[in-house]
DNA sequence: ATCCCTCGAGTTCA
DNA sequence: CTCGAGGGAT
């Protein structure tokens, strides 16, 4: 056994000697040894750990590219939700952020962390005991994918935290991004492969960490920086940063710590041009409170945490021409102008189209055929036409009119007084009709796989169905003649459709595509009515006295449901066996909320208002509104109203948000 | 009457 | 993502 433990020994001493030059290489950018001296090493404890599995550990430098691919991804819940940053675009925004967080510490001193912000995916990781054991994407905040076989493969992240926070438990979260030069390569590579290039670093990024195959993830040169530390025993921002950098965790070099608005509009200022000479993408700066205990003093609203900010850099614009100016019918029978672009690159992809909203819009800007025109990507994403240059006009192209009629249908048009929107009223026109089949279809709503834009043209075009409800009477038979449809297409879709009959009453209800009703309306009437008959027999009265239906609403819901045309649509889908009631109510759990009465005041930090009433609602309780004799408990959260005096005033219990959470059984946000 | 927070709806590209 | 508007609180 003696050799066992000198081998043990070397495995060891392998690792950790490995690790520190991971760290130098991958973090600190300074190596101490050859790649091939490098190499030595790995290949040396890949023998032993294949001659003794019995040694293999998961921290193991050789466990990077461990475990098969996967058919997909885990969802995981963040503990805290990932929120976004409030954006700014100007040094005067910036002020206004300052006066607002002075405002709201009096008399405090506060210093501000500025950082670079890369234009990558976020990430969460965790770390148990001091080992990477979960990864995930931001997602939408709340819940992300589990990309932890992914994670693993970036270099720059220890699978093992090093120093101080050796053995500690925590979160840290980050950009993952993919440095220019390992980009330009895999396209280059890709294109020799005749596959699609990506558009620009961020999207290649986010491709790659949704490969399914840890091994492909690991070619590609993704890199990662840090940025927030949780869970740790920290005081300030950049001591957090430090903590990271110290336990091995890549964290951005660029960051300064000042003390005015002033030094932090000055260093935003240099950067908006010194990014150029990083090799990676920014889209702008983060400006951070310091101070941990401010930065908790200050809290967050439900959107974004209040002691932070992102300054983003001038959005890249190009000046391109205007085709043609078309005009869409969307789902509500809405007409939408749109300009048809000479392409044109801006800020990572081609833009071919940008929408014009509606004729104020397009008055505004005076748009016409031909012009020349400025574009920007308003939000990175959507394109928007930002003004159209005077001097290059040429002759005097024709202004713009909406049209009277309907494009599609040919019906007239109207457009309500006072309102900027023109609409078809044509319940049966084609574009209506084929957008609210696709809303219905879509996920979210009914979730039918297979049936997209291309499939409900032709099933329209060819008066296959004439609404939704013909759905469900489609056979494989008919399904199989049409183009791209084969024998085994028809048959899934027919088992989508299948499928989709059980979905729950109130992604039904959202699925119908009844004005102002999307799905959060939807799961409170559900909730509250339980059936279709149910709704369909209430007044508009009624319905405008559930909490969160308004007149507006209620009066459209009642309008739908009364149409003769409607009613025949639903009759079809009850015909079908499409759930048409709610189950019963999720039953209440015993807990000391059961038979209350609650009052929310304040914002809270770990979850919406709505978050709040359903967990009540879940554990037996009931939210009301407003503070009264017969409230048994006021919830206090951050700036709480005039309720949280009255509560005092009645000599009401009232409770911070962490007692809140522990009434709820430590079940709640779920 | 007015402010603030959310939700709904429309939109682009890979 | 953003704009506009509905609903509730003030």
């Amino acid at each position: 056994m003696a050799a066992k433990k000198s081998v043990e020994a070397r495995v060891q001493e392998l690792r950790e000697v490995i690790r520190y030059h991971d760290r130098k290489y991958y973090v600190e950018n300074e190596p101490e040894i050859s790649d091939a001296e490098y190499d030595a090493l790995m290949a040396e404890l890949v023998r032993l750990e294949e001659e003794h599995p019995e040694l293999r550990t998961p921290d193991s430098p050789t466990q990077r590219v461990a475990g098969a691919p996967t058919e997909g991804f885990a969802t995981v819940e963040h503990s805290v939700p990932m929120l976004s940053l409030d954006n700014t675009y100007s040094a005067e925004e910036l002020k206004d952020f300052d006066a607002r967080v002075r405002g709201r510490l009096p008399g405090e001193n506060v210093q501000y962390v500025v950082e670079l912000k890369l234009d990558g995916v976020s990430v969460a990781l965790h770390y148990e005991n001091g080992l990477l054991v979960r990864g995930a994407t931001r997602g939408d905040g709340r819940r992300g994918d589990d990309v932890t076989a992914n994670l693993r493969t970036i270099r720059s992240i220890p699978l093992r935290l090093a120093g101080r926070l050796s053995d500690s438990s925590v979160e840290v979260r980050g950009e993952v991004f993919m440095p220019r030069p390992g980009f330009e390569e895999l396209n280059r590579e890709r294109k020799r492969r005749r596959e699609a290039p990506f558009a620009n670093p961020r999207n290649a990024a986010a491709g790659s960490l949704k490969l399914l195959d840890p091994s492909e993830v690991a070619a590609r040169r993704l890199d990662a920086f840090f940025y927030q530390l949780m869970g740790a025993d920290v005081a300030t921002q950049h001591e957090a940063l430090r903590a990271m950098r110290d336990a091995g965790l890549k964290v951005n070099p660029e960051t300064v710590v000042v003390d005015d608005i002033d030094s932090v509009i000055t260093h935003c200022d240099e950067w908006q041009e010194r990014r150029k000479e990083l090799d990676y993408d920014t889209d702008g700066m983060v400006v951070k409170v310091d101070s941990l205990a401010q930065q908790a003093a200050l809290g967050a609203t439900t959107r974004s945490p209040r002691w932070a900010i992102a300054y983003k850099f001038p959005a890249q614009s190009a000046t391109t021409v205007v085709r043609d100016i078309i005009v869409q019918v969307g789902r509500t029978g809405k007409l939408t102008p749109v300009a048809i672009l000479e392409p044109v690159f801006v800020s990572g992809s081609t833009v071919s189209r940008a929408t014009l909203h509606n004729q104020d819009e397009i008055d505004r800007l005076d748009v016409r055929v031909g012009d020349t025109v400025i574009v920007e990507k308003g939000g990175e994403v959507i394109p928007k036409v930002v003004k159209v240059v005077r001097g290059k006009r040429k002759g005097r192209p024709r202004r713009f009119r909406m049209p009277a009629r309907c494009p599609v249908c040919g019906e007239p048009v109207a457009r309500p007084e006072g309102e900027v929107d023109v609409r078809c009223e044509n319940v049966g026109c084609p574009a209506q009709v084929k957008r609210s089949i696709e809303h219905f279809a879509s996920r979210g709503a009914m979730d039918i796989e297979g049936l997209g834009p291309a499939l409900v043209e032709q099933l329209v075009e060819r008066g296959l169905v004439e609404d939704y409800g013909d759905l469900y009477g489609l056979a494989a038979a008919e399904l199989s003649g049409l183009d791209r449809m084969g024998e085994k297409s028809a048959a899934n879709l027919v088992a989508a459709l299948e499928a989709s009959k059980r979905r729950p009453f109130a992604r039904v209800l959202f699925a119908l595509g009844i004005r102002h009703v999307g799905a959060r309306v939807a799961q409170i009437l559900a909730e509250h009515f339980r059936s279709m008959d149910a709704i369909m027999k209430a007044s508009e009265e009624e319905l405008a006295s559930v909490e969160e239906v308004g007149p507006v609403i209620a009066a459209s819901v009642r309008a739908f449901l009364s149409s003769p045309r409607n009613r025949r649509v639903l009759e079809k889908l009850r015909r079908a066996g499409v759930t048409m009631r709610g189950g019963r109510a999720p039953t209440a759990r015993r807990t000391r909320l059961a038979g209350k009465t609650v009052v929310l005041t304040g914002a809270l930090a770990t979850m919406t208002r709505e978050e709040a009433k359903e967990a009540v609602s879940a554990a037996g309780g009931r939210v009301v509104s407003s503070v009264s004799s017969k409230t048994d408990l006021v919830v206090v959260g951050r700036d709480p109203g005039s309720k949280y005096r009255k509560a005092k005033e009645l000599g009401i219990a009232t409770i911070d948000e962490e007692e809140f959470r522990k009434l709820l059984g430590g079940s709640a946000g779920s």
